[in-house]
Order: C-alpha cells, then structure tokens, then sequence
DNA sequence: ATAACTCCCGTACTTAGGTACGGAGTCAAG
DNA sequence: CTTGACTCCGTACCTAAGTACGGGAGTTAT
C-alpha cells in the first residue's frame, strides 16, 4: 500500500499526473479513511504502469481507457483498436517520409547555391514557386 | 487588395486565422483607413502562402517567424533550421517506425491467439510482463 | 506541542494553432 | 433608409497531457 506520493515515486509521475489520472476515470480514486491518507494498493501501482507503457506504444489516454475496459475480456477488440493506430501511425510515417525527402533535396539545393544567391529554400516558399510538394 | 474575407478566401484559412497570424506578427496588419476596412495586398497574401506552404514542410509558426525573418539575405541560416527540422522529422521516424513494429508484433500475436485467451496486447502491458519495448 | 513535511482539493496555467462569440461599426443593395 | 452581410476587436474556448499554486488539514519527528 502507497500514499499517493509513494505511488507517484514508483510509478515515476508525478503526484498531479495521479490525480490527473483520477479525474480522467483511468484509476479509482481510493475512499479516503476517516483518519490518515488514501491509501493505493498494488494494483493501482500496477495499472499506472500500464497506463505509461500503453502510452509510449503511442495511444493516447482516451484509447487507454477503451483499452483498461476491454481489457477484461476482448481480446477482437483490442486487436482492432492496435490495428487503427497502426495505420495512423503508417499514415504519420508516409506523411514525415516525404516531408523528409522535400527538406533534404532543398538542403542540398542550398548547398550547391553559390554563396548567397536568392536562397532556394525561401524560393520555394515563395507562392509564384511551382515546383512545391 | 483584399479586405480580410477576401484575403482569407484565397489562402484558404479563416479569417480569425489571419488575425492570429497578425497577433503572432508574421504577418502586418495593415493600417486602418479613415474609413472603409484595412485593405490587404497581394504581398500579404503571398505571405499567408508562404506560412501555409512552410507549415506543410513541418515547421512551426515560431520557426516561420524565423524563416520569414532570415528570407531576406541568410541561406546558411534557413538551411540549418531546415537541417534541424531533418533531425527532428528523422528522430520521429526512428520512433515511429519502432512503435510500429512493436505494435505489428503485438497484433499478429492476437491472430495466432486461439480465441480469447488472455488478449495478448494486455498481456504485454501488465507491469509483471518483462517482453516489453 | 510545535516545526516541517505530506496530503487534499480546486483552480489556473502551459503549448500550438487555431475556432467561437458578442457587440459595435460600416458598407452595399433594394 | 433599412436590412443583411461584412469588419473590427477583445476575450474565451478547444484538445492533450499534464504542471503549478495556494490554503487548509493531517502526520511525523524532535
């Protein structure tokens, strides 16, 4: 059992990040005892842990929560919550891919500019420019 | 010349977004007349453009504000900012690519899941799982 | 029993890039 | 000359995921 700051300590979040937790429903918030502080048991321990690893898999909180309600039984479900966020993420990678090959070819315009010329990365800023990805 | 509906019609945007641009001083709002509305020029919406066209690129408006201040005679400035930018969008791809993967292993792990054990996804994201990324 | 920590709780603030609203002024058409 | 559309301006609101703050209550150590 924790006090909340304990909690936040092992979790490695902040005490706010808890409550802010609490607020958003992605963890009960203990009944305070008529003497001392709320006490968390393990599982709640357990589940801002698993609140932290969903989120670096890229889900936000409100997939977590779909996530910590299916969790108890729907495996299809699940799957296909992962499998949209999958092609979200195919989509990011495609949009951050051509975003990467318009900057390097301007980059390398600029370095074949000859000192100081109008320089092409702004030109190809310039509205009149029509060779624009 | 455009009055501001008219100005924001062109670019694209909303008028409320060209007064935030104003705001954000990239761009200038022009000065009111005696009578009648501000009239924008067609430098305005050239610049408007160029914001849009740079946001498209990956930059933020703080980093146009930059772009747009450097335009006039600073390639090797504007080129190292879209250097950085290239860092940073690769960093996300790096990031991305292995949460994809992650995610791509958790997925087919469900399909060879025979139906409904314990949903292979939540699985990995009890705290107690040490196969995590 | 008093200082020095924590906890509790609500509220406001943060970043980014806008969007929405409300009231007053202005302009063009019928 | 009035109606309807548009401008002007400030302020508030939006999402996401927290962070910061302030005051009062409870707890622990000396």
């Amino acid at each position: 059992m924790y006090t909340i700051s304990k909690l936040a300590k092992e979790a490695n979040v902040g005490v706010e990040t808890i409550r802010f937790y609490e607020k958003k429903a992605l963890l009960q918030q203990p009944i305070k005892p008529s003497q001392g502080y709320r006490q968390y048991t393990p599982q709640a321990l357990s589940r801002v842990l698993f609140i932290k690893r969903a989120q670096h898999l890229g889900f936000t909180l409100a997939e977590i929560s779909s996530l910590l309600v299916l969790s108890n039984s729907n495996c299809e479900e699940v799957q296909s919550l992962a499998e949209h966020k999958l092609d979200v993420i195919e989509e990011k990678l495609k949009d951050l891919t051509r975003l990467k090959g318009s900057l390097e070819s301007l980059v390398s315009d600029c370095k074949n500019n000859s000192n100081n010329k109008i320089c092409p990365i702004i030109e190809s800023l310039q509205p009149s420019n029509k060779t624009n990805t």
